[in-house]
DNA sequence: GGAAAATATTTTAGATATAAAATAACAAGA
DNA sequence: TCTTGTTATTTTATATCTAAAATATTTTCC
């Protein structure tokens, strides 16, 4: 049994199903909320910040993005008033991001929507199963991957 | 018991574990051999088709990306010689792309190294629980999610 | 208090993606 | 053989992303 590429499959597999279903719900929030999932990502970060909002810094680590991105996917929703941004009172050099009623709104929206295509994306599945499919993802390590040669120079 | 939060649940677990891999390899074949995991799919469908090759419109198919996107990816490739492209014979509007020896040897050289890493980040799991993995992920079903609303216009 | 270092964010340049329009080539019927 | 429609690919415009440089602000140390 040809138990030494089982590895590579899994990855591929793993691969497919992530990119097939990101494609899938950026489609929909495009279509029924003219946003994409980054923009949610965005939003469901700040919804659970809550009121005291989230510094630039600490947003693009939950979005685990480079910082430009964050600066970039923020814009649009500062101008289309779904969140404000604030500078910190004590700090100048940082940016304060929260929810604005309007983007509590639309992010309840588009989560409530979001929550019902997930459900049907993993009809199939058991909670039994969707548990033991989140323990086998958490084993895997990407962090192992060795940043090896060029690494040297 | 919080059932009924589960698809989420397994939904960010997925992305995020697919998120880290991706960039955790695209960083790999970026340091050693300058070229990203983008670039390493066509060579990697290449590959697969032989010597015989891929149309543009079947590369795109695997890829699963747009008509656009494979233009601008291989357009690196085939100047710097890892692929060639020539022009169907008998239908003047078909591009044919296959590996050149150069680019069978890079890509070999990739593989390799990508088997490694992949070996590496999957090291906790057992060949069976990968075999499991694989078993879950293909009962997620994107498909299911409605274009609805806008779909209507 | 002021220069130097550290920190936080934005800007810029370049890579890669999509969607839609444009181009090019083939096919099929009058 | 035209002309009309279809098919295959490329081009263009736009959206995001990263990495690195630039900017702005605060902190530290003399």
């Amino acid at each position: 049994m040809s138990d030494d590429r089982e590895a590579v499959r899994a990855w591929l597999s793993l691969l497919a199903a992530s990119r097939g279903l990101e494609k899938a719900v950026d489609a929909g929030f495009r279509n029924n909320f003219g946003h994409s999932i980054s923009r949610f990502d965005v939003l469901s970060a700040l919804d659970r910040a809550g009121a005291q909002g989230l510094r630039a810094g600490a947003l693009t680590e939950k979005l685990m993005v480079s910082d430009g991105a964050t600066t970039q996917v923020t814009a649009p929703l500062v101008r289309e008033g779904l969140i404000k941004r604030v500078a910190d009172p004590g700090d100048g050099r940082v940016a304060i991001f929260s929810l604005t009623k309007k983007g509590e709104k639309i992010f309840a929206d588009m989560a409530a929507e979001h929550r019902q295509w997930i459900d049907e994306a993993f009809a199939r599945m058991t909670p039994a199963q969707m548990k033991t499919l989140r323990r086998l993802l958490n084993q895997i390590e990407p962090e192992k991957i060795a940043r090896s040669k060029k690494d040297a120079a």
